[in-house]
DNA sequence: GCAAAATTTGAAACATTATAACATTTGCAG
DNA sequence: CTGCAAATGTTATAATGTTTCAAATTTTGC
């Protein structure tokens, strides 16, 4: 059996962020993008974790730390992301998560505990060939594809305490 | 060619309403579950077209009628009508729509339309699949899934028009 | 039938998520 | 510098969804 997903055990968690937030910067540099002291921490509060963050708990987080910031300003910080690819919504959840594929061209696969939250994103060929397929079966012209499959993870399966 | 899906082509749409009415019925009487007028009523009102309904055109579609319902009224119906699979709910939209397959076993596939805002549904297993397994790859319990795919209809691709 | 229990509906308030509109500041080019 | 565009601040508001408790209705056991 290979190895478990990062988000499935223990690990470095630091290294995921400075890792982050290095590819963000390369990332924006080569497109002449500006990664603003806003925008950057956005990016590294929403990989605080590997669990998908809410626009207000964003919000919360920046006023805790003497930001008082507005709506606004965690939504547009938020669109920049988007638009970059550095973090992607969860549409089921309403909230937003660093992505682990920045850079790459892809077409992320949520899994989303129901239990620990945790989210892992996959880049998934056979699975988007087969959508692609799909689509193109009915004649209609792909732009975008949200897939979010909730579940149980490998470590909440484990559990006996359900805590 | 295979000929087109329905919401890509006219039809006899008054047929796809009072047929999904009657699954209804026939599922809510199988299962003793009670298709109350607000239900059926819901319903009938998200059937009025392969567009998606908001929760709030639904609340505002009723008290053009004269019930003046709040908004607690429309979410329970909503909530009946999801748990017996008689519609389903589009996240990236926040939107509902009538299922096409009520009562069979089944993971939607929606194609969402940007330009006319037509959904088709499909059942694809072999999408289904693809998902499962990667999932699987992971150790991950898979329990539900969010498949939205947004693009452009066939007939909106063959309008010049954008209207 | 009839009373108790369970389900459904009504109604008001509230919570959460997201955007609109306009003023101000900042970064940069000429 | 100066002027322009991009980014941020600020206030208000829109859109979506939930909690809570009371009243009405339906079902069930007798
Ligand atoms: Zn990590
Ligand atoms: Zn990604
Ligand atoms: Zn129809
Ligand atoms: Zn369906």
């Amino acid at each position: 059996m290979p190895e478990r997903a990062l988000p499935y055990r223990p690990h470095n968690h630091d290294a995921c962020v400075s890792h982050a937030l290095a590819d963000a910067r390369a990332i924006c540099r080569t497109q002449n993008a500006r990664l603003t002291p806003i925008r950057e921490r956005v990016l590294e509060l929403i990989w605080q974790s590997h669990k998908p963050l809410g626009a207000y708990d964003i919000l919360a987080m920046l006023g805790t730390e003497g930001h008082n910031a507005a709506p606004p300003t965690v939504y547009r910080a938020l669109d920049f992301l988007l638009q970059y690819g550095l973090v992607h919504r969860i549409a089921s959840l309403n909230a937003f998560i660093g992505c682990t594929h920045a850079g790459e061209q892809h077409r992320g696969t949520f899994l989303i505990c129901r239990q620990c939250s945790n989210v892992l994103e996959l880049a998934t060929p056979e699975v988007s060939k087969a959508i692609e397929q799909a689509a193109a079966a009915e004649s209609f012209r792909l732009d975008d594809i949200t897939l979010e499959v909730a579940g149980i993870c490998p470590r909440c399966q484990g559990d006996a305490s359900n805590a």
